[in-house]
Order: C-alpha cells, then sequence, then structure tokens
DNA sequence: GTACATAGTGTAGTATATACACTATTAGAT
DNA sequence: ATCTAATAGTGTATATACTACACTATGTAC
C-alpha cells in the first residue's frame, strides 16, 4: 500500500492512433478485458510508473496492447474531469500517433480481449470519456495535416502521386486538381523522383517517388511550409 | 493520510499568462515563498483538488498567487518526466493565457512572496523545470497569433490601428507595412469602426476600433481565418 | 489490335500579396 | 498667427500565387 499526506488522483495514458486504409481514415481501438467497462471499446492505454515518462508510457502501453510500435506520436493533452472513470480520480495524458497500415500489424494481447480498426464514422459505443478525447485528436490530426507533411506517415516509404493525392483528398474531404497538386507538391522539392514504377497493375504504371525528411529540416527552418 | 493500493504521482498545474507592455511580450512569475525553491521564480501553479476540473484548478491557482482573473485560457499539455520535483513524482498540467495589462492588476498573495511581470527576453534563473514549460508555452503562443485573432486578447477593448499593427509588428519580429496592413485587417470585417478618436496626444488623434467576438464565430464557421 | 484504365503534361485568367509616397490633422513652440 | 513635429490616413501598379480546364501516353486484359 502506498500513503500519502494528501489525496492523489491515478495519472494514465491514452494513444488515439490513426492510420489510412482503402481511402479511409481509421482509428485503433482495443477491446477492454477487464472491469470497468470490461467488453466495450476503448482507447489502448493505463496507468503510468513511477518511474517511466508519460511519452514512454504511452508507448509501452500502446505496444502491449496492440503490438504497434515505433511511430509518430505527439501529446495531445490532459483530461481529468472529475467522474470520468468511475474508480477514483483519473487524470489521462493523452496521445495521437499516425502509423501507415501497410507496415504495422495489430494483435490485441495484455488486457485487451482484441484490437481493431474502425472508421472514423463508424465508431462503436466507447468506454470513459473516450469520444471527447477522439474528438479532440480528430480535429488536431486534421488541424495538424493542413500545416505539416504528416501524410508521409500515413503512405508507404515509396509512393504514386496519385496515392498522395488521394491521401490529401480524403481528409480534407474535397476533390483536388490533379495539375495543380502535382505543380505544387513538386515545387516545394521534398519529394524525391525515383527511378521505380508501379507493378502488376492494370494500366500504365506510375513513378514512384519518396519523401526526403532531411531536406524537411532546412526547409521549416527557412519558415516555409508544406501546405496543399 | 490516503492510502491507495498502487502508488500515485501528484498532479498540479502551472500557468505560463503573456501580456504586452509597452510594446514588449511579458510573462507572469511569482516568487516562491516555500520550499522547493523558495525564493526562485516561478510559473504560477500548485496541486488541484479531488473534486475540481483542471482548467478550474488553473485558474483558481492563477487568482489565488497573482489576482489575475476572467481570461482566455488553453491548455498546453502535460509535463511528467520523473526527477521534475525533488519532492516526489509530480505530472502538471500545464495551461497558457493571455491577457491585456491595461484591464488586469497583479498582487501576490498565497504560497507567493511576490508576483511581476518579466519580458520573455530577460526571465530570471526559474523553479522546476519551468524553463522547459515556459519555452512551450512561447512556441504555442506564436503559433497561434499568426492563427487566431489573438492579439484582441492582449489590446484594450477600443484601439487604434496602429496599435494593433504595432502588435503585430512585436510578435512577428518584422516590419509591417500601414497600407497592407489596414487593407488587409479590414477586409475581414470583424473590426467595428467607432465614431470615437484618441485622446490627449501631440498629433493628429487616431479613430479607435473595436473587435467583434461575435462575427468572429461566423467567420470561422466559413473556414476563413484572421491573418496578417 | 482494340478497349480500358490511369499516368502524365501546360496555359490563360483571376485573385491575392507586395512595394511604395504623399496629404491631413492636431499639439506645442515661437 | 505661423511653423514644426508627430502620427493618421489613403491608392495604384506590379508581381506572385491560385484556379480552371482537356488532351496525349503507356501499360494490361481480352
Amino acid at each position: 500500500m502506498y500513503t500519502y499526506p494528501y489525496p492523489h488522483p491515478a495519472v494514465t495514458v491514452d494513444c488515439v492512433v490513426f492510420g489510412l486504409d482503402e481511402g479511409e481514415l481509421k482509428v485503433l481501438l482495443i477491446q477492454r478485458d477487464l472491469d470497468p467497462f470490461a467488453g466495450k471499446w476503448a482507447l489502448p492505454g493505463g496507468f503510468i510508473r513511477m518511474d517511466e515518462d508519460l511519452e514512454a508510457a504511452a508507448r509501452r502501453e500502446l505496444e502491449e496492447e496492440t503490438g504497434v510500435k515505433k511511430l509518430y506520436i505527439e501529446q495531445l493533452g490532459a483530461f481529468g474531469t472529475p467522474g470520468r472513470d468511475p474508480r477514483e480520480r483519473v487524470v489521462t495524458v493523452a496521445w495521437w500517433a499516425v502509423v501507415n497500415l501497410y507496415e504495422h500489424e495489430v494483435k490485441a494481447s495484455t488486457d485487451a480481449r482484441n484490437a481493431a480498426w474502425f472508421p472514423v464514422e463508424e465508431l462503436p459505443a466507447l468506454a470513459f470519456d473516450h469520444p471527447v478525447i477522439l474528438d479532440a485528436a480528430l480535429a488536431r490530426v486534421r488541424e495538424t495535416l493542413r500545416r505539416e507533411p504528416l501524410a508521409f506517415e500515413f503512405l508507404p516509404r515509396k509512393f504514386t502521386l496519385t496515392q498522395l493525392q488521394r491521401f490529401y483528398e480524403t481528409v480534407l474531404g474535397r476533390p483536388l486538381d490533379k495539375r495543380n497538386f502535382r505543380k505544387k507538391v513538386l515545387s516545394y522539392g521534398l519529394l524525391e523522383e525515383l527511378e521505380e514504377y508501379e507493378v502488376d497493375v492494370a494500366h500504365r504504371a506510375a513513378q514512384l517517388y519518396t519523401f526526403r525528411r532531411d531536406r524537411y529540416e532546412t526547409f521549416r527552418e527557412e519558415g516555409s511550409r508544406f501546405l496543399v
């Protein structure tokens, strides 16, 4: 037992992980194995350890519960309204992350009966105040996409310009002009044209490109923005 | 005494309050009265209560320690690296706020020997990991200023276009063209021209304007941005 | 070899951003 | 009354960025 002169809340971390699948934005959820809310879907997360940084806790819980590791992760914020957890006062630090589904396999493990991707437009009922957290994360990812070249976290390492365009069309929810789109994204000089082409397609094969993360550092230092 | 089956961190809130004074961006600090770091300058903040929302805790601590209340406040994020507080594991939820110095009087009270404004370029040594939090807040406020009409939180309710321009010049760190600046800010239709003018100035008196917060709601719903 | 599916390319018109200099008004000094 | 000093207030021309738009190229499947 642990004793304190003043009451202390519990502190947890929760992760909102986004992925793009078949042109649809999806979010990774786990089905809880334990009470409270056993059987309900929820964001992956759990209690922090006393010797562990918040970000490390988020990564650990994510890996434990879903098998997903090594990804772009950013803090969303703290959620701590009294009563959000029926057991005791719990303050959770939420994180959001982006992953490309082509390179990650999800599998349920500790504390989770199951883990699965859900389209953000068709979510199941969620445990705790997780709908609130998820909404905030969705707003954040959409906002970030307009200002940062986050698309490349979703896409495979080598991609076609059409894949990139489809991605932005999905997220922005409107069609983009092919010629204008290409002119613009190429103008930043952050895409490298590869001497490789799509294979096994029933039409003219598209050229593959890759994102030059290394060039992006100097690009942003010059105050430039990757905007679509 | 309060006892738990697992160890719990303490949870605090800290506030980074910005104000504009004589064209200089300043931040509100308190001088700690108690250990640890008694005598050192720090961000106003303190422990949350068990029945209190995080934002409410931030507002309460801010008022208790500095007398500042009712202002624009937004969450910056959680900081919880082990060891950031010498007493025990403490996770703090940081908030940032903006205030106009013309309407707020600061005064030290609970737990604080003193409260004062410091230019962000000339800060004293700070307690805990507060330099890290302050840097993050500074980045955030500069980022936000580019996208939201935050200027009006800093300025008096009635202001001249030159005051507004000076504000943006201070924050952006570069001079702006007077004619272009006026054309642009007026084009958004969010400023109301008053039938009032500066008084007691040794030159032609400038017309006063006010920000129409009510119109801003529909403005942003249309997807428009107030950009300078 | 023909049909089909997607890749890949340029230009003209419109809107937006930038650069730039003089007149107007008031207070205070003489 | 006149002059000086200080800041308010105004318009236009040029450059840049954004938008709209349609055809040819290349590979697969039949």
